[in-house]
DNA sequence: GCCGTTTTCGGCCCGACTGTTTTCAGTCG
């Protein structure tokens, strides 16, 4: 009966394609897809946030769609839908996802075909009837063919760990040609989010067609959506869809910002730059008049870096963590951004397993892997008894492990410190794993969900906050549990997690791995303004997963969290005390 | 429909590419 957040900003989305379909004010369209936007990113509960009467605080949600909230919390559904879904028929918006259609094309086959849905589409193009319709030919309609199919095979947005590397290579590939002068990973990418819609990558130069040719003409092309002279857009054969666009090195600056993104961080950057006078796009800040109209014959400001962009609209420089427009903007001009956590503050990883569970290496081997990546301390934590797929510890097995981990860490000497944990299964019941008598000899006990995750919100939320308050759990690992693509986060009470995990100085972990990334940026954001702390590890189960802590880092600095909120920060006599005070 | 150091009305980002239309509309990011 209750509507989540996710439901109700999918209906807020349809409602928006619905509008754009029937040429609604195109504004007003708008308004429904940034509300949609907004309450997607938010990590309270929308029921919570109109108790407290907070829904119109939220950016691009007025009076109108707080009420339209309050109607679907009220009732589970919402009229205004209904009424637009006789009207106008729900394939279309489908349509309206395939690539080439928008919303002036999906109505022209509805009017003049009477095409409802994909596979009244699919025929009529196969008929040749798409062909015949004003506006359209016989290359639209092979497109749209096209995009029927790419949209089959679509398997939605990819996680930043596999997007990331197949970017990276591209912009190597790039590189090498002569006429490359710098190149960049642009878009959600560089702005580290979790899951990657298309790659955006950005090379500065001043011939482009090569560049353009050799990026077309890669072997791992699936198919060409676009090659004009400094623009080109491919589908690889994995299905992850690039652009590369190449601009002159003088607009490096201005071109990198604006391909960065995000789209509501650039819109309120152009604002600024109107207020001040200026348009602002990829190639320039250019004065304008009153009408807002480009003055061609005043000097363009051209920017080589992104540095220089923030300088001349007055703000202070925002990391591209930051543009989500979130308040980084707003910050910016009070410069008082925070000085977000990076990898050279990191010291520590608190969150690894070995062999003796499901991990590929041995304590000594991680050791040495970790001592290679600089960090002057580690935790072993291998699964607990009850996790029997991944050959979890017994008491006796833990115990003699934590004995075996003792000799190593005498072995090491100064070398790095090896303390003795376990990642301690929270049961369905909210029992730990172990025994109190037990924990108690570890120094550092995680404690993580791994089963019973469709628990209702209350036994999720009575589970990690039985968790949080044993004094002998430190952090809670992986809190929501989410994994990419298949497992949606547990459904808690975050704000009562945080206010204990706060008040019992219990960690709340940032998971490095790029199919959890957990807590995610809202959450961690959430437990920074909270005062909880927080860890960021990469649960490793091998020794190419110790090189994960870069997304973590990632995903932390999208949380506004600093180097000070980061216990895996802090030198080995600090966290050594931290973790026998507090137990006492 | 939202929003406000252009504040209760009148704005709301803008350029590249494609295909078809001989000068531009539609889509996309």
């Amino acid at each position: 009966m209750s509507l989540s957040n996710r439901e109700i900003a999918e209906i807020f989305e349809r409602c928006s394609d619905m509008l754009q379909i029937r040429g609604d004010n195109i504004h007003r369209v708008l308004s429904y897809r940034r509300a949609a936007e907004t309450i997607r990113a938010l990590p309270r509960d929308l029921r919570a946030i109109s108790q407290a009467g907070g829904l119109t605080q939220l950016s691009h949600i007025g009076k109108t769609i707080a009420a339209k909230i309050d109607e679907m919390l009220d009732t589970g559904e919402l009229d205004f839908y209904n009424r637009l879904a006789a009207e106008i028929p729900e394939g279309l918006v489908d349509i309206m996802h395939i690539n080439g259609v928008g919303p002036k094309k999906a109505k022209l086959f509805w009017e003049q075909l009477d095409i409802t849905d994909i596979e009244d589409l699919k025929e009529a193009a196969g008929q040749g009837q798409l062909a015949a319709l004003p506006g359209m030919g016989k290359k639209s309609q092979e497109k749209i063919l096209e995009g029927i199919e790419a949209l089959s095979r679509q398997t939605g947005r990819s996680s930043i760990g596999d997007a990331l590397p197949a970017a990276q290579s591209i912009l190597d590939l790039l590189l090498e040609l002569p006429e490359a002068e710098e190149g960049a990973i642009a878009g959600s990418i560089r702005r580290g989010r979790e899951t990657i819609g298309d790659v955006d990558i950005l090379i500065a130069s001043a011939d482009a067609a090569p560049i353009m040719d050799r990026f077309v003409g890669m072997e791992n092309v699936a198919r060409v959506l676009g090659h004009g002279p400094t623009k080109s857009s491919v589908e690889l054969q994995s299905g992850l869809q690039v652009d590369v666009r190449v601009l002159h090195k003088s607009r490096w600056g201005t071109a990198l910002t604006y391909f960065t993104g995000s789209q509501a961080h650039n819109v309120k950057m152009r604002g600024i730059a109107l207020n001040q006078g200026l348009s602002l796009n990829e190639h320039a800040l250019s004065p304008v008049d009153d009408d807002k109209i480009i003055i061609e014959s005043a000097d363009k400001i051209l920017c080589d870096s992104e540095e220089k962009v923030y300088a001349a609209l007055g703000l202070q420089y925002v990391p591209p963590e930051l543009r989500e427009d979130a308040g980084e903007i707003e910050a910016a001009q009070a410069h008082q951004l925070p000085q977000l956590v990076s990898r050279a503050d990191i010291v520590a990883d608190l969150h690894m397993h070995t062999t003796a569970s499901d991990g590929k290496q041995t304590i000594r081997e991680m050791a040495a892997a970790c001592i290679e990546r600089g960090h002057q301390y580690i935790v072993i934590t291998d699964h607990s008894r009850s996790l029997g797929v991944a050959n979890g510890l017994s008491i006796e097995r833990l115990l003699a492990q934590v004995e075996e981990v003792r000799r190593i860490d005498d072995e090491f000497g100064d070398d790095i410190q090896i303390f003795a944990g376990s990642e301690v299964d929270i049961r369905a019941d909210g029992s730990l794993d172990y025994p109190d008598e037990i924990l108690k000899q570890l120094d550092f006990a995680i404690a993580s969900l791994h089963s019973g995750l469709g628990q209702k919100r209350e036994q999720i939320t009575m589970r990690l906050l039985s968790a949080i308050s044993n004094p002998y759990i430190h952090m809670i690992g992986h809190p929501s549990a989410r994994q990419f693509p298949h497992r949606e986060e547990v459904d808690a009470d975050w704000d009562a997690v945080m206010e204990a995990a706060a008040a019992n100085e219990t960690i709340l972990e940032i998971n490095a791995n790029p199919l959890r990334l957990d807590l995610k940026p809202s959450l961690a954001r959430m437990a920074k303004d909270a005062g909880v702390l927080v860890a960021i590890n990469t649960d490793a189960h091998a020794i190419s997963h110790l090189d994960l802590m870069d997304y973590g880092i990632t995903n932390a600095r999208r949380g506004w969290v600093e180097a000070r909120h980061v216990v895996n920060t802090w030198d080995i006599a600090r966290f050594r005390q931290w973790i026998g005070s507090r137990r006492s």
